[in-house]
DNA sequence: GCTTAAGCGAGACGGTACGTCTGGTCTTACT
DNA sequence: AGTAAGACCAGACGTACCGTCTCGCTTAAGC
């Protein structure tokens, strides 16, 4: 073949100046910040990229959007806080899993950012694709459900309505600043389930 | 004396020109309209007055933010949509309401501006708190619940944590841009319940 | 003729309440506080009203502009501070003038309403108008002239003439915030007159 | 070392996109159209941004305030306007610079401006400031006052008093909407000084 | 003594300019 | 070609004042 004169292995680089993975990873952590300082709304791409020391157009040239920025920011970190160990015992890894998703939703920055997120999606179509494509949510309580479905003979059940079922309620009452006892919530849906 | 015939109710009334209920309602015709024509995110305050052909000044006297006219604009919609006559049977009355409110959350104009309001009021403490004095979707599933509560044998089960079951799952799913099969749903609901 | 059966003298009088002279007199006043108070520029009708405890359309029902009210409230002060009673010695005569004028322009509460009304005059003609005919420095300045027409054989000289010549050094001074030598300047007029 | 060949003059220049000399020019020339059409009252910031084609912050970033544009657009003309040049008869150089003044200030729109500003000044001492410093008359009248003292045997007379002697007359008699006979006046003052 | 009519204080009305802010793009010099 | 900086145009923000209008009340004159 004649891709042999090349020499080996080039890697192929767009010319001119690399991206700057320090310019990225500033506005990450700037964004991290702002959130918990000033949180969602009162975030604008100036402060961003002020805060992060960055020019106001490296950012828009990574990012389109303060959601894509967002989303970016916080899929990591939703991701540790959501991942549960399932236990031997059925119901007490569904109530590990709403304890952790109570906590997330309700406590943490990351979980700020995904109400702030996910209302945001009800007027952009573009951060609803967006989300619906690095759903933080079903990844998580899909290994609940795959552990339950090996422990009970369960109800036929999709796995849409499942992580609904199993996610709404604490959501709706986080959106609504509100918590739930997630052991109560944990019997009924094993019960619903079995 | 026959003072006493007017009684001790004196209507307290405030000086100066009363407000006009005509601007009043021109306003929350225009919000109709324009969350229909632009959605929630386009729709800005001065739009708003030009459409309606009120003054901007208008507009702020009665009510403080966007969202506090589209929650009073809303809030009558949602009600008619959501009400249910509750069925003999248990497992019907709450798929009428499941159905009712899925179509409200997906195809209502309403529902675009409770799912818009959901999403502000993260970001928005005093929007919060008035989503929450004006819970649009506790009352109508109050009276689902009460009408199950005379008919079936019923775990206890406080109200807080029966409306976020009950209406949660589709709340997330309108949310993530989902619909769910609301029969699927009820049973298990009715299941778990009783 | 029969109307002799009218009977002497009818004072023709409106119908209604009639206009009060307590509220005309209270915005005279208002405006001479806010004058000194806010100056010109921050005055507004609105400002006005409120500080004379009157009703808005109160102060427009008498004058229909901040212009014509300051006119009034200053024209009276205006003709007293520049009085002048003829002496002997025309020298002298014109000397007290341009003195009493200097502290007019310069330091006098009207003397500043005076110069804002003559700005004012520049984009507003019926400001202008109403200046040209209540002209407040012509009148004074024109005893001065017959006083010295009376002791001197002067050049002959239009009253417009002599009255720009009279007061419009003082006046550009005190337009541009500086002050002159009266007694020189009275040396020069008595000189290029005599 | 070869530094010296450099110079010490190094150019200090701003970091970022520099001002946009297009921008001011399109703005003072929206303002000179402006004045003639619609005059110097109904000249609003918004008005000037939308006729220049320019964003109103552009607006902002190079003039605090209306009046600063318009001493700026209006200086060179009024230079242009007054300048006259010293005639070997005394009477008619002052007669020349009366007769430009006049006109200046009656006839020219840049007159009109000067007028308009010399009213704003009485309210807004950042305006009395401006005018101050940059006095438009001051400078064309001394031109006049050096030519007459190389020529006649002239009474001392500080400058300030002869500008405002100079001028005076003609600056009153226009603010008030009059004109006068230049020629008089110019064999009063001759006469006068000499 | 009732009616009529205008004036009164108060304040909401539709407009519109204010000066500030952010959005997203563009133009510099530098790396 | 990417970067920090910052100016560019556009337009919404919430406030202020404009001059007008609508309230309920008061004050006179005329019937």
């Amino acid at each position: 073949m004649p891709e042999e004169r090349r020499g080996p292995v080039v890697i192929e680089r767009a010319p001119g100046r690399p991206r700057s993975e320090d310019a990225r990873l500033a506005v990450l952590h700037a964004v991290d910040d702002l959130l918990l300082e000033v949180g969602y709304a009162a975030m604008t791409m100036k402060g961003i990229a002020e805060r992060a020391g960055v020019g106001r157009q490296t950012v828009y040239r990574w990012w389109p959007t303060k959601a894509h920025i967002l989303i970016e920011a916080c899929a990591a970190d939703a991701r540790g806080e959501l991942a549960v160990t399932p236990s031997t015992e059925p119901a007490r890894t569904v109530t590990d899993f709403l304890d952790a998703l109570s906590r997330f939703l309700t406590d943490s920055p990351a979980g700020a950012a995904y109400r702030a997120l996910l209302g945001e999606a009800q007027h952009d179509p573009a951060v609803r694709d967006l989300m619906a494509q690095e759903d933080l949510l079903a990844a998580p309580a899909r290994v609940v459900l795959d552990s339950l479905r090996t422990q009970l003979a369960m109800v036929p059940l999709d796995d849409e309505m499942a992580v609904a079922e199993l996610c709404g309620p604490l959501v709706l009452a986080a959106l609504s600043g509100r918590r739930l006892k997630t052991d109560a919530l944990a019997a009924h849906l094993v019960h619903a389930w079995a």
